[in-house]
DNA sequence: CGTATTTGACCCGCGC
DNA sequence: GCGCGGGTCAAATACG
């Protein structure tokens, strides 16, 4: 799939191989042992299982007060830390940061810093995670970052590959864009010079100041692969409704989990979430793989980064806020429970509907690997309803 | 009727 | 300064 940055390093200016030119990233077969160092790598966690958990459980917590990612978190929260080459899933995250970690259990992980701003990352607060797979660490590194590189408005962004549905032909657009929890308003759509695909552009819709947006556009090389560009970040929590501003949503219609009559925003997106789960995996694609990366200029990564994509190295992504609430959270693991607590005796029922859990934890226990059924993917609302409601139109 | 999507026009950054 | 191309706007249209 990578073939799809590396072929649009071609095109010039401000584009995705632009972005992903400059990744940093170690490359395949270096481990953890041959990075050249905190300072100037990202070390990964080489086991998932034992981390993600409570990396997880914080970023929910963290969720519950702050304007989080819930497509981070969803993806952040399943198996796709499972990266597993026998199960043919290959699921990845890059990120691009201006700081390194160092010291302690964030120094294996990546973290997250934009290149300008007040340090908070461009899609908003928990922008999680990622994962390691395959042991392989990977050094992002991006010296020249953002910082000095003239682009278009200068905005740093993140860039999400993941496995998309097949096109749906019905559509115009040619687009199935998975629903990632935020409410989203298509507000255009370009042809992308030397893409056969279109890119969409999305705004946030859950509140109207919100700067939030992505763009949505199918891989050229890789149709299998869609890559979703965030730029700017909410400033807002997650909506209590995926369409907040919608009256009529046609794009959601009876799929979303609108019952909920809590005053809580973040448990009803738990539900929110738990309704996502249970949608089909149409999505544990074996080409599954995911990035998530940010904006960074360095041509001398390109190699680098593609190199890595062929494998199933994972990464793990985080703000620099997060990484404290994270620390501090590990330390205390059951804070998040504790509040979870309050809503429901079984906090896990809130996040994750019953056997579910089950299911999860008996995978875990069984082998943290070859996990498709929790391929995280499934957190995606390919299908018709989604918030997108482009696919139910049938155009 | 209210909201979302489509789509052509316009704006603007960037390279030459 | 000019042209290219990406990003956004906004009117028209579709949908529930």
């Amino acid at each position: 799939m990578c073939d799809y940055f590396n072929q649009r390093m071609e095109n010039s200016q401000g584009d995705l191989a632009d972005i992903v030119r400059n990744r940093g990233l170690i490359g395949p077969t270096e481990s953890a042992n041959e990075l050249p160092g905190a300072a100037n790598s990202w070390q990964f966690l080489p086991e998932p299982a034992a981390v993600f958990p409570r990396l997880e459980d914080k970023v929910l917590g963290d969720s519950l007060a702050d304007a989080a990612d819930p497509l981070l978190h969803e993806l952040a929260r399943t198996s796709f830390f499972d990266s597993t080459e026998a199960s043919g899933v290959q699921k990845k995250m890059l990120w691009e940061e201006g700081n390194r970690p160092n010291g302690s259990l964030l120094a294996r992980m990546p973290q997250i810093s934009l290149g300008k701003g007040k340090g908070s990352p461009v899609i908003g607060p928990p922008q999680l995670l990622a994962a390691v797979g395959g042991g392989g660490p990977v050094e992002i590194s991006s010296p020249r970052l953002i910082a000095g590189i003239k682009r278009r408005k200068s905005q740093a962004k993140k860039v999400v590959c993941i496995p998309a549905p097949a096109a749906a032909s019905g559509r115009p657009s040619g687009e199935v864009v998975p629903s990632d929890l935020w409410a989203w308003r298509k507000y255009g759509q370009k042809p992308i010079k030397g893409s056969p695909y279109p890119r969409g552009y999305y705004r946030c819709s859950s509140s109207k100041g919100c700067s939030a947006r992505k763009q949505v556009e199918r891989s050229r090389t890789d149709p299998n692969m869609l890559v979703i560009t965030y730029t700017s970040e909410h400033n807002h929590p997650w909506p209590t409704q995926r369409n907040a501003l919608a009256g009529s949503t046609r794009s959601q219609p009876s799929k979303a989990n609108n019952a909920s009559s809590t005053s809580r925003s973040s448990l009803h997106n738990h539900k929110q979430f738990t309704n996502m789960k249970e949608e089909p995996k149409e999505c544990s694609s074996s080409n599954t793989s995911l990035h998530v990366k940010e904006e960074a200029h360095d041509q001398e990564m390109e190699k680098a980064l593609t190199d890595h994509q062929d494998h199933n190295d994972f990464n793990t992504v985080f703000d620099e806020s997060f990484n404290e609430q994270m620390m501090s959270n590990l330390n205390q693991p059951d804070n998040f429970f504790a509040d979870l607590a309050e809503l429901d005796p079984d906090p896990m029922n809130i996040i994750f509907p019953k056997g579910f859990m089950k299911d999860k934890l008996d995978e875990e226990r069984d082998n943290n690997n070859n996990n498709k059924a929790m391929d995280p993917f499934i957190m995606f609302d390919w299908g018709e309803g989604n918030i997108f409601g482009e696919a139910k139109r049938g155009l």
